[in-house]
DNA sequence: GCTCTCGATGTAAGCGCATACACTCGTCGG
DNA sequence: CCGACGAGTGTATGCGCTTACATCGAGAGC
């Protein structure tokens, strides 16, 4: 290509020479304008533009001893459909004919949150000068993942039980780190067992380095930052606002697996809301007077429904509270096949946010999850920890969002 | 902190040192294992471990002259409901209620296709070796994004449109750079207006420096590599189907506005498919005999519906193809009012594949864009460039997937 | 008129790593 | 027994930038 200087990159020295200043002008121009003189400024200002200059990340991150970068990890696989669907498809370039009679087609990450925690982090980060670096936890090569991560960030924002614990300290060494509560149903959260209190609910920080080991904080959980969800404050508010729409009549409460850490939180918020004695059985009279009891679910759609089926026997409920939305799901299901009419008779309510609760009749009325707000939150935690590495570590306990719909009736 | 040597990261300086080798050898036994002696390489290794070691990618970036990572430019905004929402709601900290009985408040990024967009390119560089950064494109600050991230990465992906041609061209200066058709609803593609054959269906690689401007690629087009898809062949095989099952009588196009360059791709597929005379006019009979007949549409939901219902008023169609879901299912109320089965009478088809279309009564069959793969193959697309900077431009038009529901009855 | 101050700019020393090249020392063919 | 060879390792340089420090002038203060 002769005549044409296809060559390297111009670099501050070819910007300095074409302004006639030393390199060091050129880079305080770059960092610190106010430093250099109008007439300097404008000299290597033009230089830049003319030579097309773009300053290199790597030797600016070498010098300044910062990235500018901050990593977000989030759960997924190795390109779960490539090897099979997609690389197929691809090898005969064909249009695929994909059977969705059953609605499995539509998309392999159903409920897929992430974009928003991506977006998310990605304004904060950008807002205060970072860029975002975001990878997915595989099951093979996690330690390359998080190795080579933590050599090219700043900080890094992991959702919790993407990669153990265990990875998380050996792999990151140095590096600042703040925990996010994943997707509920795909970890745990909310296992807010102890005796805290309503201001819980407030999304004030919490210090504490020493939280008992529940949820995704384990071994790792008393040195690192974390951004938390509050499933417990979320159904409690949930509750206290069925309890003042619904019918006159019983509330049941259709809990989810005991083992899970997601249920325990929101069975607590019901307890809460719903108050009175009964506080450690499966039912009892709340603080109103209301008749409540708890059935066992499985976080399923036919656990829902054969719960509720089953207790239709014997009384008709005025509020299903579902402690997801599958169950709830199910739950409906159930009343409809017993004549009950929802909103009218009985109000349903489930947890979670899921599509399929937009869509159901009537749809369901849920909490979903702050997932933009989470991103965010984790990367202002990030840069805090980043800024001053010896501060405590810090939870944050974020409100989550009731999303009003049919199933709980008219509101307000 | 007396003792704990809470000092800075440790180099290959510390690990040379504690491994009583030079640091070439360090650098020997992460990169090239095989060049160093089995001895060696272990007790190097053991030294890595036991520091903590991380390699700093910012100086193996410049060392290297390669930084490994990868960018990806997709839409979006500036925290468009932190100001709003976001940051009211966090002030108070308090469980936010919102009425969600129209659906509207479910998404603030309704049909959110890039997530996987954002898993398929991230599987893929990381496949490669390289890490993935993201950004959006936003409406301020963008050259800063643009310059700021091209000095970062060695190669950029951008949906099109993200950002202005003008800009790619300037801010991106030497860096390898692919252009990805985005969600056919935010930008245009698949204006193959021209006189392609159908073999541009086939996925196959079409080099061409000189594609007339239509498209996303305008005026820097011609020197950027592009990963399309293919909205023509995708309606193509979607009407040759709809062919095949749909019961006997005319078939009704509804198209989407004249200037939409998908409303353009997809109405040449129609008429590939259905061949015959009346290419260019609003109706005629297609190859198989079968009468058709085409009527502007907006892609929205009432102007499927209006156009529809205004046309059963002189003739009952045997199948309804749409140009995209919203017009579909507008079409799909209307034949409902009009007393049509639904995929008895007339079959119905979408094309898009947003979340409505999955819950309608009857599901809406309709055509997906393939977004993990876009992801991947503008990754893959994106290293060749990188690897053979010189070599002419090439575009690389996708296969759609095409999801059958009940809407255009029973299959096969 | 001379020193002092301070703004503007230049000089030079790394930042942590990769790698070309030099060097050492067995091994092997002759 | 000697030189060529090659595997294994060390030395030294530079990647492009930031920044502490030195330098230089031009007013300000006396």
């Amino acid at each position: 290509m002769p005549g044409v200087p296809e060559s390297k990159s111009p670099t501050v020295y070819d910007v300095a020479r074409q302004a006639e200043v030393s390199i060091a002008t050129v880079s305080r121009v770059l960092r610190r304008p106010d430093k250099v003189a109008a007439a300097t400024r404008e000299r290597v200002m033009a230089a830049v533009q003319q030579l097309g200059y773009v300053p290199n990340a790597s030797a600016r991150g070498l010098a300044g001893r910062r990235t500018g970068v901050l990593g977000l990890l989030i759960p997924g696989h190795d390109l779960p459909t490539t090897s099979d669907r997609e690389d197929a498809r691809s090898a005969t370039g064909e249009v695929a004919f994909i059977d969705d009679r059953d609605g499995s087609a539509a998309d392999p990450f159903r409920n897929r949150y992430f974009e928003q925690l991506v977006r998310g982090a990605e304004a904060a980060a950008w807002r205060e000068g970072y860029a975002l670096m975001v990878a997915a936890g595989r099951d093979m090569g996690r330690e390359v993942v998080m190795h080579d991560l933590a050599g090219r960030v700043d900080g890094l924002a992991a959702v919790s039980r993407t990669v153990p614990d265990e990875l998380l300290r050996t792999s990151i060494g140095r590096t600042p780190l703040v925990l996010v509560a994943g997707h509920s149903t795909a970890d745990g959260d909310g296992a807010d067992g102890g005796g805290e209190g309503a201001d819980r609910a407030e999304g004030a920080d919490v210090t504490d380095g020493t939280v008992d080991g529940v949820g995704p904080r384990g071994a790792i959980g008393t040195t690192a930052d974390a951004v938390r969800v509050d499933n417990r404050g979320g159904m409690r508010a949930l509750v206290e606002h069925v309890l003042t729409v619904k019918p006159p009549g019983p509330v049941l409460y259709l809990a989810g697996p005991p083992d899970s850490p997601d249920a325990a939180g929101r069975a607590a918020g019901f307890r809460d809301a719903i108050g009175g004695d009964g506080a450690g059985g499966d039912g009892g009279t709340g603080r109103d007077g209301t008749a409540w009891t708890e059935l066992l679910g499985d976080f399923t759609w036919q656990g829902g429904h054969d719960a509720v089926a089953a207790h239709l026997e014997q009384d008709t409920p005025a509020a299903v509270i579902a402690a997801n939305d599958q169950s709830a799901l199910g739950a409906l299901a159930a009343l409809r096949e017993g004549g009950v009419d929802v909103p009218g008779t009985c109000v349903v309510t489930g947890f979670d946010g899921i599509d399929e609760s937009r869509w159901s009749t009537p749809a369901l009325t849920t909490v979903r999850q702050p997932m933009l707000d989470l991103g965010v939150r984790a990367v202002e935690l990030l840069l805090r920890r980043i800024a001053d590495p010896g501060a405590p570590a810090t939870e944050l306990l974020l409100p989550v969002d009731v999303l009003l719909r049919h199933s709980c009736g008219p509101h307000r």
